[in-house]
DNA sequence: CACTTCACGCGAACCGGTTCGACAACCGAT
DNA sequence: ATCGGTTGTCGAACCGGTTCGCGTGAAGTG
């Protein structure tokens, strides 16, 4: 079953099978059927390990998400299942490391032990010691998201400083005033994670331009949480009349949360923010959302990692996603209802 | 970088570095310090090929998930983290496949090319090549899910007809006699994909003995195929007052259907069925469901792939598991309001 | 003091491919 | 007949580990 018995049974030497089989020096028509012949009789295939071995390239790509532990929202499925998909397209396999914090065992073994030609990073934050460790060590990466000095580096993200504007702007535009924004975890927001901090950024930055009254949340990647964190802001100030959200794990129960409170989207409330397109079809109304690309997000990161294998020095790129807004049916006018009714909550 | 320059620093043979490294050999103090001390300075690590060629053990588990194309739902994301997490646990990283139909190109990789030690397997169908193909191998792998004659194999399933009918004599202790049943996508039936059959067969059976009033229906994998889905349901007997479904994917839309019919859950209508937890918390109210427990799942099927490993021939092991109904919210007596208002729907 | 025993380390072979340099056979041109 | 250039094939070295058998020096024993 070793390339040895495929050219004792063909009549010839080691190396002409592999040539024959690679392509990489001519060989006869002839010898080259013959071999083909005992090839397919036996159903050989080359062992990708001494493969590896010899040539010292994997065929494989690492794919290193979060910590483990952490909740699994459906975009990161997204990121994956098209990463897997666009790297076959490119005869590569995918190997899977739950890495979170630098130098963590997995990501030792991804890099020490070369059981990767690249990797592809997800969950970046701002300053991200995986980042750096591996542009110090000059290996072949791209990563989903960026961090606050991207300049030379191969990624690709999503602009969700600008996409969060304008969220705000079409919350503004609207007629809404006072307006809360639903983050990522705190604990996420802490460690620096980029989407959390952007987001945030953008919706302050569009907020002062606009004048607004507005309150910014942590909340949990969970149902619970959202309603939970729907409950604080509508104690917090019963005259916000619409949020903007990242947090595509908990939106179901913000919806829950305003439902709870009597609170009808979007006559009396309006909820747009940046998620998934499959979760914004989910809810009822349909929230007006700048869906995220993740299918497209990783292709493109696997086109750039590729890109950067094939050519050593190639120059850097990346791609910087706007995705437009959506709009579906989760936002509407302010002021439908006036703003005086804000002393309790109609319903319990 | 590699074991000769080690062995070259520290002044003694390749053949004890790795000794030293592995234990395999009793070492002296001196020279196994001596030795770990060069490794540090430098921090060497194995090559994972090389050693793979060596010691015919790739450390490497394949996961082989559904075709392309397909919509990837929140449970296999769980299944995809739980195995990652678990196969870490063993010192095995996992290799994603996207392979569908039997012997398709990427699934010869992990087997031809002896990529992974072992596979498991998601998205079984009741008649399924891969499994046939890997027992006919005696290819160590341990399913997610279960054939139509798993005697002899190794697999973790769900018992989705005994799920199903638990869920079914629910909704009949409450009083409901005309009940549907959403099914997955209908090419996922056609194909004898597993859940689907055994869900479908537990509904026939326990609406069968309870002598109630039943439809099926396929459904899309998505919101508005959900939403659709209710219509129809409606449109085919008005007098409906509960369903069960199998489909996650879809609930956020079947939910919507049924606002939009102005029926309310759980008042004249009761919804439940075999879903994620996760996904059941999303949706308002919160759906009482079976709740799949995805992340067990994957751990199990890891350490039953791992036993196998280690023991070549020890017995086919399984674990079937039935997890309790988690009651919720969205079911309820039936009758609450009076079966008679069924002529049209009181909402557009 | 010679004789086993044991702990330790070494060299060589091997895993299964790839790749380089050499060489033989054949061609047409001088 | 000789020479230069192809074309097709082979043998050997190499990739970086693991593992087996053997040799050696020190310790234990009668």
């Amino acid at each position: 079953m070793n390339i040895g018995e495929i050219a004792r049974r063909a009549g010839v030497s080691r190396s002409t099978v592999s040539y024959a089989l690679s392509g990489k020096r001519p060989v006869s028509e002839e010898t080259r059927r013959k071999i083909q012949r005992v090839v397919d009789e036996l159903g050989y295939r080359p062992s990708a390990s001494a493969r590896a071995l010899a040539n010292g390239r994997t065929s494989t790509l690492g794919l290193v998400f979060p910590p483990a532990g952490n909740h699994y929202t459906g975009m990161q499925l997204d990121f994956i299942g098209s990463v897997v998909e666009a790297a076959a397209a490119y005869d590569y396999d995918v190997l899977l490391s739950p890495s979170g914090v630098d130098s963590d065992r997995s990501f030792q073994r991804l890099l020490g032990e070369r059981r990767v030609d690249g990797a592809i990073l997800m969950e970046i934050r701002l300053e991200d010691d995986r980042v750096d460790h591996l542009s110090a060590l000059a290996f072949p990466s791209v990563a989903i998201g960026r961090t606050a000095r991207p300049e030379g580096a191969w990624w690709v993200g999503l602009d969700h400083t600008a996409l969060v504007e304008r969220c705000v702007h079409h919350l503004a535009d609207l007629g809404h005033r006072r307006i809360a924004f639903v983050n990522r975890p705190e604990q996420l927001l802490r460690t620096g994670y980029e989407s959390a901090h952007r987001g945030l950024e953008g919706f302050t930055k569009a907020a002062a331009e606009r004048g607004l009254t507005v309150r910014t949340y942590c909340c949990g990647d969970d149902a619970d949480s959202g309603q939970t964190c729907v409950e604080r802001i509508l104690h917090d100030d019963p005259a916000t009349t619409a949020l903007v959200t990242l947090n595509e794990a908990a939106l179901g129960g913000l919806y829950r949360g305003l439902a709870r409170a009597g609170r009808h989207v979007p006559r009396d409330f309006s909820v747009t923010g940046v998620v998934a397109g499959r979760w914004a079809e989910t809810v009822t109304p349909q929230l007006t959302a700048a869906d995220v690309p993740a299918a497209e997000m990783g292709r493109l990161a696997v086109d750039l990692l590729v890109e950067r294998l094939d050519h050593p020095d190639a120059p850097p790129r990346h791609h910087l996603l706007t995705p437009p807004i959506s709009l579906r049916a989760s936002t509407g006018p302010a002021g439908a209802r006036p703003d005086t009714d804000t002393g309790t909550d109609t319903a319990r």
